[in-house]
DNA sequence: TCAAAAGTGTTATCCTTACACCCATGT
DNA sequence: ACATGGGTGTAAGGATAACACTTTTGA
């Protein structure tokens, strides 16, 4: 490998440990899982929850094939699409203190079809009990009621007046305050904020961040998680909302056969929201997404449906995910 | 730290080496540029142009501060907005064999406002200069003319009709044959390609993916990079493309003051590609992104233009990029 | 006077959004 | 009969892409 230039101290070079972690989705019932493998009972754990993950070892090629076996060995998911999200490695954030190892955790999206038995320890859980002011489909949901002040006065909480502008402007931005609009994917921005507020316990437990007087873990009813699977967690359900809008990722979590309305609803529970029917469906169709089976389902509790199944080919076609630009064509 | 379930050999985590490697990114006379240091005469060095990079150390607390350490040390540029793009860590990619330690490089995509003459061996290029076929501007880039009949070559090579299905479908996806289009975000994934076909010479310096009859070497003109610094700024390319469109981030890039029209000529740098004038001052106007200064530009060749500025307000104003999704609004 | 660039106006077309309505099945 | 979900039609409004055209400077 390469010496570096401006190295002074040439051997300073952290030996760090890698860990792979998964954020592994399914749909099923209407509801987004993830597969978690619990701690409790084991290892002096905390019994809270865990995606799977494990250290990279020098048998594995890539990466992917490292976070593969870990997931298989601790869950026996055999993995289909799994796409790379981010690198955390600051100190501080529930890793190790200044004192141990340097440990980076790279984080994983991984879709899979069905939510079969897992094996062991291994449980699906809905995403919604982790982050609950995520999902928006039967209104606004109640968490934020006791969220809300809490951010708000943690805004007012700030040093000085510019300060608290930031502060309100970011609220405004992440979860609709002030005047602002609820996105549903800045996942990842509006759990960062809670952490920064004191609000999830994940910031206590890590220590530096948590201002010491703040009444945040009594705000936060959601279910917390090991080390910072809970953030790996929300910037998977970031990504996977902003990549449903432009590619056809959803139906990776689909059955080979199904109706508009069962994807509808998949794509309902991703997003948080409720979608509007008739447009939907034109909206798939028209894109040429899926084709007609031939057959219909019968049990839908109201008239028959036809069951379509998604068209391979559109992977090949699709060519631009919606530019914005005025690119020219004919004129100079 | 935890120690993981399933794991049949503890002690067996790869102790990594982690590199963190930059793409920064200006552009000035209408030309995206990216600051490099040479290697030539240094470390028994192959007079290949390198990305600014340098490990990991602990005394860095946070991955981002590392990099902004390293890039200050070797070119003395401060950077302004970064953003994180990908980990690689595979084996036999530019980085080690399988014998010596493992390498994580982290790649990271930063913009600045001014290529101001850089320090020492540092040095603003062209960024077309090292990936020739992006640049679309001026029509089709002649390296196609070259590259293409490889590549069909190369699809054609294939072990069996349907492996060479798949190629052909890749290159249709990638760099537009056989009827597909041209997608400017596709950056990597035809760097990637090319890669597989041995049409670069990284691929013949890793070894093991190029095959050997291939007249590869022969084919790109393009300037090779270090280890896999081509990779990262092709990574970052992609990446920036995409993200222009729907978040004000060329303004990172521009002065304080410009014209309508010296923000479109960056855009179509940054782009590859011509936009369309009259459309575009629309499209930039009706969106708020920016306002009068009041001033005129007279240098232009032409008649004056009024000269505007980034309107700070925007990046708290634009509430959701581009919802494709039919979202229900008042109905159920 | 002409080249070069700055700007404005206008139109056909497509997509999005919302509303209204009919169809087929089970209880 | 009616509840439930399946499915179609359509019209208003907005955004896009292309065209044509006027304005203001310097050489």
């Amino acid at each position: 490998m390469p010496s570096h230039p401006g190295s002074e101290n040439p051997g300073a070079e952290t030996a760090a440990v890698v860990d792979l972690t998964a954020a592994i989705i399914a749909v099923s019932n209407e509801e987004p899982r993830i597969l978690t493998v619990g701690e409790a009972g084991r290892n002096g754990g905390d019994g809270l929850d865990s995606l799977p993950s494990g250290p990279l070892e020098p048998g594995d090629r890539t990466l992917e094939a490292g976070l593969r076996r870990w997931v298989e060995r601790q869950t026996g998911q055999t993995l289909g699409y799994v796409e790379q999200l981010y690198t955390f490695g600051d100190r501080n954030r529930a890793l190790t203190g200044p004192a141990g190892p340097r440990v980076l955790s790279i984080g994983y999206l991984a879709l899979v079809r069905e939510a079969r038995p897992a094996q062991a320890e291994a449980a699906w859980k809905g995403w919604y009990r982790y982050l609950p002011w995520e999902d928006w489909r039967d209104g606004r949901p109640e968490v934020l009621d006791r969220l809300q002040p809490a951010l708000v006065e943690w805004a007012g909480r700030a040093p000085t007046k510019d300060d608290i502008r930031l502060r309100e402007n970011r609220l405004g931005l992440t979860f609709g305050l002030h005047g602002g609009s609820w996105n549903d994917e800045r996942v990842l921005e509006r759990y960062e904020l809670l952490y920064e507020a004191g609000l999830v316990p994940e910031a206590h437990r890590d220590g530096a961040a948590a201002p010491p007087e703040c009444a945040g873990a009594a705000v936060d009813t959601a279910n917390p998680m090991t080390a910072d699977h809970r953030r790996i967690l929300a910037t998977a359900i970031g990504r996977l909302r902003g990549k449903i809008k432009y590619r056809p990722v959803v139906f990776e979590l689909m059955p080979p056969a199904f109706t508009l309305l069962q994807l509808q609803r998949t794509v309902e529970a991703l997003a948080g929201v409720r979608l509007h029917k008739p447009n939907f469906r034109r909206l798939v169709k028209r894109q040429g997404l899926v084709e007609e089976t031939g057959e219909t389902a019968l049990e839908t509790g109201g008239r028959p449906a036809s069951l379509v199944r998604f068209r391979q080919e559109v992977t090949l076609e699709r060519p631009a995910p919606g530019v914005r630009l005025p690119i020219v064509r004919r004129t100079g």
